[in-house]
DNA sequence: TATTATATGTTATAATATAACACTTTACTA
DNA sequence: TAGTAAAGTGTTATATTATAACATATAATA
């Protein structure tokens, strides 16, 4: 899945004088290559096939790196990580979670939608990131 | 904040033979008095004031109990429960969450904005219900 | 090459959540 | 109204998710 997320990692390193470290490398490989949304722990244990023993915080780390810059999304509601395969940075996610099979499809819009624009600025709230779980049933589970 | 909820939790319990419990209505009551937000193991703290060394599942129990019926909601990214203030049943809900004073603000669209149905319909997903976060900065604390 | 910043390895533990089973209370029914 | 089923609680133990703290390694740069 998406072949591209590792060059344009690599590219981003490269560029802003990130270190590509092991670690890194195969955490990110790990979530791109999963159809799925996967947990740390699960990605702890593939990790485990790659380098010798790793323990938790070598994969938090990594996660915490790709999240940071956008390479990685948390669906919160399953604490779990997917890679974005948006070619912009983005502010805003929305993820489509299916109950039935567990697929989550992304989404991204570039802006809050209007209606809920509308709803923060009445509050005077300054949004700076957000995020859309919509949980449902998707196109093959229907 | 917000009398009004337990009165409504009793009437709900008693329409719908439900029992209001001791731990139930403590831990409702410790959520509905909340501004902010509140996690299990808070209310379990405060719990522990009211009744005699509760554990976890007793908290669990009756916020799952809570949350099913919407007089609570779970904010995923806080792992932390707050009251709802609606009046109405909504399947969904929107949290404005201010980074600086943790204090979170709910408002509530009974519809999926335009933009985002039209996601879903393009997928062909079938919304049930869906959760928006937004991170920024309230009024008071810009 | 010495220094600094960045990143990793490792141990331990914190924070969040649930499984499992015995017991109690309430509601229903025969 | 006793018997039974359903709903709920108490308790112990443990699973799952995440981070603190500190020693060590690596890379960049002065």
């Amino acid at each position: 899945m998406n072949i591209k997320l590792e060059k344009k990692a690599i590219k981003f390193c490269e560029d802003n004088k990130h270190r590509l470290s092991m670690p890194r490398l195969e955490v990110l490989r790990i979530i791109n290559a999963s159809k799925k949304p996967v947990t740390a722990y699960e990605v702890l244990a593939k990790l485990g096939k790659k380098i010798s023993n790793p323990k938790p915080p070598t994969v938090y780390r990594a996660i915490d790196f790709w999240l940071k810059y956008n390479f990685i999304h948390r669906i919160e509601s399953l604490n779990a990580y997917s890679a974005c395969n948006a070619n912009h940075l983005h502010s805003g996610s929305q993820f489509m979670i299916c109950d039935d099979c567990g697929k989550v499809i992304e989404s991204h819009l570039c802006d809050l939608p209007d209606p809920l624009e509308q709803t923060t600025k009445e509050a005077s709230f300054i949004p700076r990131k957000w995020n859309l779980e919509i949980n449902g049933v998707c196109k093959n589970c229907n």
